[in-house]
DNA sequence: GTATAATTGTGAAATTGTTCACAAGCCGAA
DNA sequence: TTCGGCTTGTGAACAATTTCACAATTATAC
């Protein structure tokens, strides 16, 4: 496999999620121009994308949407299961607990966390919530493969810091704040202000040439 | 105002918040050094992304903290207040209601829409859950600015239809599914699902030469 | 069997985004 | 007032990403 760019990797999901329903619709075939359709890309850009990781089309005719289904499930890593643990059960936090996707997609939560005496021991949704406290010492003992930080703000990167010790390579951050971690960890963000202040930028700029 | 890219918008958000807490450590001067640092960028990125919306910094010095700060507000639209409206009272939806951040930046949720009747007129968080069935209405009776889609999938596509109809011309989906909005509509997604899916994909090719 | 239509896979071209490198300008010291 | 040290602003070089365009290949119709 050659370098691949993240933005590859995003557009390999979209893929995957349009197959989910091009099979549900009895698709056997389909082609890019299909999967482009879907996502507003270009046939080409799917095109493109794919074969950095193999030739799973057929000239002529199109990709087999089963298969091609399972290939990027594959190359996506979703033929599996993982685990993951979730540290902060406030509002964010709980929302992910009760979010079916993860589920459907094998991220199994295995694990809460909170550093809130009231919340501690009590069972959320079926998980018991464990003290931070412990938290390399759980992480380990449940095999934890990636950890889901949903505090709100402040101590998030000592945490970070502390699950990067405890061996986890790798983080989805929703506090708003940017942090950081070694080179061999994998961290993803997702900003949700930032994604309102896009839109704001937007609609104040719209007369102005933007590109979209 | 020439083209600007999605990520130099990005970038300003975080440049924004750096410089909110840039102030608040009693910085009066702030170097694009400064910034790269707090957010792993270039300085020459900094200085790129600011430069395409006019020259704020005095040279051999800096950029003056508060002045930067406000003119970005103003560039990203922060300088006034918004008018929200969310679809969904679900886990997600309940989530954002109380997200503090958004009120911090002046995203006033004002409205919230469900299909459930159990939910309908109650108040969640002091705000009365509306019948999506009067969504245009209620719209434009609280002159919305921008919709929030919390639904778990489905009628999301349905539901973004009549927020484009009723005239609201920014939407953010929470929605694991792919909308489609006229091309004078912004929309962003978020997308959680496909987050972790990002880092299952990292995990599992760690070994292969990947571009971070 | 041959022609026609369709669609992949992929180098090459075009476009977009990032980094470099340096002139221009400011500050403070002497 | 001149000098040395910094830092901005920006064209130009470079890098990455997307799109183009076309040979290669397959299915289908006749």
């Amino acid at each position: 496999m050659n370098k691949v760019s993240d933005s590859t990797v995003g557009r390999l999901s979209m893929y995957y999620r349009s197959l989910l329903e091009f099979e549900k619709k009895g698709y056997k075939i389909v082609s890019s121009k299909d999967l482009a359709k879907t996502e507003k890309l270009t046939p080409a850009q799917v095109r493109k994308d794919l074969s950095s990781f193999g030739s799973f089309g057929t000239r002529g005719l199109g990709y087999p949407a089963r298969e091609l289904k399972e290939k990027i499930a594959k190359i996506l890593g979703l033929d599996r299961s993982w685990n993951v643990a979730l540290v902060g059960v406030g509002n964010v936090g709980s929302a992910l607990v009760s979010y079916k996707e993860f589920q459907k997609q094998g991220f199994n939560i295995k694990v809460l966390f909170d550093n809130d005496l009231r919340k501690i021991s009590k069972s959320h949704k079926g998980i018991t919530v464990s003290d931070v406290k412990n938290l390399a010492e759980e992480l380990k003992k449940n095999k934890i493969d990636m950890v889901i930080l949903a505090e709100p703000a402040q101590s998030v990167q000592e945490v970070a810091d502390r699950v990067v010790s405890a061996g986890v390579k790798s983080i989805l951050n929703f506090a708003p704040v940017q942090i950081k971690v070694p080179e061999d960890v994998v961290l993803r963000s997702v900003n949700m202000a930032m994604e309102l202040e896009h839109l704001s930028f937007y609609l104040t700029n719209k007369r102005s040439i933007i590109r979209s």
